[in-house]
Order: C-alpha cells, then structure tokens, then sequence
DNA sequence: CGGTTAGTGGGTAAAAGTGGGTAGCTTGTT
DNA sequence: AACAAGCTACCCACTTTTACCCACTAACCG
C-alpha cells in the first residue's frame, strides 16, 4: 500500500527519484520495480500504477462497450499517454515532456500515496489542492 | 487507551519523545509500538493510530466509492499524508518537515490521548484550541 | 538518598537523493 | 547509405539526510 508524501527535485534532464518507501512496495507487494505512468482524468497531476494493477484497470475498460463515449474519451487520455518505466540505478525514472506539461510539473515535484497507486504533483499545484481539499472536509463534515 | 496531556520538546533533528505512558499502551494493547502518524483534517493538529487502529479506518474508507469527492479529499489529506514510524531507542519518531508545516510544530509539543488515537499539536496551538474547547462546552451546557 | 526510568543532546555510518559524463541508439537529412 | 544531431540509458561521484547508537541530565520512587 502506497501511503505517505515525499518531495523530490526533479533535474534537467527530466529524471526524478522515486521515493525509497514506494521502490520498497513495489519490490516487496508486486515483484517488479516497473511502473505505468499516465495522465490523471480528473486532477492535474500523473497517476504511477503499478503492472499488476494497471492490468485491472484495462481489464474494467475492455469489459465496457467499446463504442461508449466516456470509454473513447478515457482511452484517448489515459490509457493513450500510458507508458511503462523501470528506474534506473539511483531509483528514477524519466517523466517524458507531453505528461511533465500535462502536470506542470517544471522542479519540485511531490509523491503522494493512494493505496495501490501513488500521484505524482507539481509542489505548488498540490500545495493549492491541498488547501482546497482540507476545506472541503471541514465542510462536509463526514465522519470516519 | 489513550489518555492524558503531555509535553515534550522537538530537538533541531525533528525529533520528539512519544511520552512514556502513550508506549506502554502501545506495547499492552496492541503489541506493537510502531504508529501511523497523519494529518488531522479537522484541526491544526496531527493525529497518531496504532496500527491496528489504522487498518480499520483504511477498511471503513475503502468501503466508500472511490470516485466520491470527499473520499478523494480524504485520501489526499489524510492517507497521502500517513507515514509509519517505529520508535528509537529511547522512544522518538522523527516528524517530517510537512507534517511539522501543517501542525505548526517548532518545539513545544503537546501529546493528547483521545482514546484509541492521539493527537500531536504545537504546544501553542494547543492553548487557543483549550481556551475555545472550554468556552464551547460552557455555551452548550450538555451534561455528560 | 541511592537507584531506576524518562527525556534530551549529539556523533557517525549507511542510505537516499542529486548532478553530470559518455557511449550507444534512434531519427532525420542530404 | 552515410553522417550528424539529439536523446536516453547507464555509470560514477558527490552531498544531504536519516537511522542507530552512546552518553548525559533531570525527574520519580522506594
């Protein structure tokens, strides 16, 4: 389980570090240090899966009609800007130009876990959704 | 259970002593005295559960649509935030710099058991939330 | 008043993160 | 087809941070 917020620098060839604690679920839960990184739909950020679960996810697209609209429109932004990383010996990996643009991410770049898959945010733009999700809470007032 | 008001004071590394009574329950009750340390998103203030204590409100969010907003909010707030900690040797965790940000943290630490969780806040913070606590409860007049 | 436990401070080895050079591949151009 | 340019994977070296250990002081308890 992906959990915790890392901060980590990204340089100027593009490469950021994976934070360690994420390198060792993916080692210990999947077996395999690889993971897909795509768009997010509904943030401003990337979303890094690991295989296993990115299986499940096409495995819940393919198993709707083809020809529905939302499956076309997420297919043209997920699973199209998909693509498969392994770190290389330091532990990062390249996030290519068209998904760094997508998350604004430019340098300080911050890893934040979600139980089977992790975000991956520009500081300043998580910082903003930050604050806008902490007032959200208080003003649902849901009980966990 | 948690119980009780403590004081202690973050050294420059980040580090605070977990008071000696809040360990002993840890070690009693759930054989374990490693915590989850995370944001509260109610107040200025982090919030630590036993492990077992964890699992369970990981259960109970997970048992919620996963596309609902406010579980959206919480997993960004709260569960992005979760860091496991095991104490040293002589009973401190190290609070990240984040963690230290949102619950204003320099120094002065207070610990307050709040059952099966306690909650960590600056030893300031803590005084205005006491003084408006009190005034609250005397506005209410309920009778426990 | 001595002994034990809680709390505090600091040193140091290992790990995590960062920066940059280079060889080899791909791509595109003449 | 040959060559140049750019990109990327891989490697090495450096800096920063963290985990772990030891030592000291203060408080508590008999």
């Amino acid at each position: 389980m992906f959990q915790g917020e890392y901060t980590n620098n990204m340089d100027d060839k593009g490469r950021v570090n994976i934070p360690a604690p994420f390198r060792d679920v993916l080692l210990k839960n999947y077996d395999d240090s690889s993971i897909v990184v795509t768009r997010d739909p509904y943030s401003p950020c990337l979303r890094a899966y690991p295989q296993r679960e990115w299986k499940r996810l096409l495995a819940r697209v393919l198993a709707r009609p083809s020809n529905d609209r939302t499956v076309i429109a997420f297919k043209r932004t997920v699973i199209s800007s998909a693509q498969e990383y392994a770190p290389d010996k330091q532990g990062r990996v390249l996030i290519p130009q068209n998904l760094r643009d997508y998350a604004n991410i430019s340098k300080g770049t911050v890893f934040a876990g979600s139980l089977d898959t992790f975000e991956i945010w520009d500081v300043s733009a998580w910082d903003t959704q930050l604050a806008s999700s902490l007032s959200l809470l208080q003003d649902m007032d849901l009980d966990f």
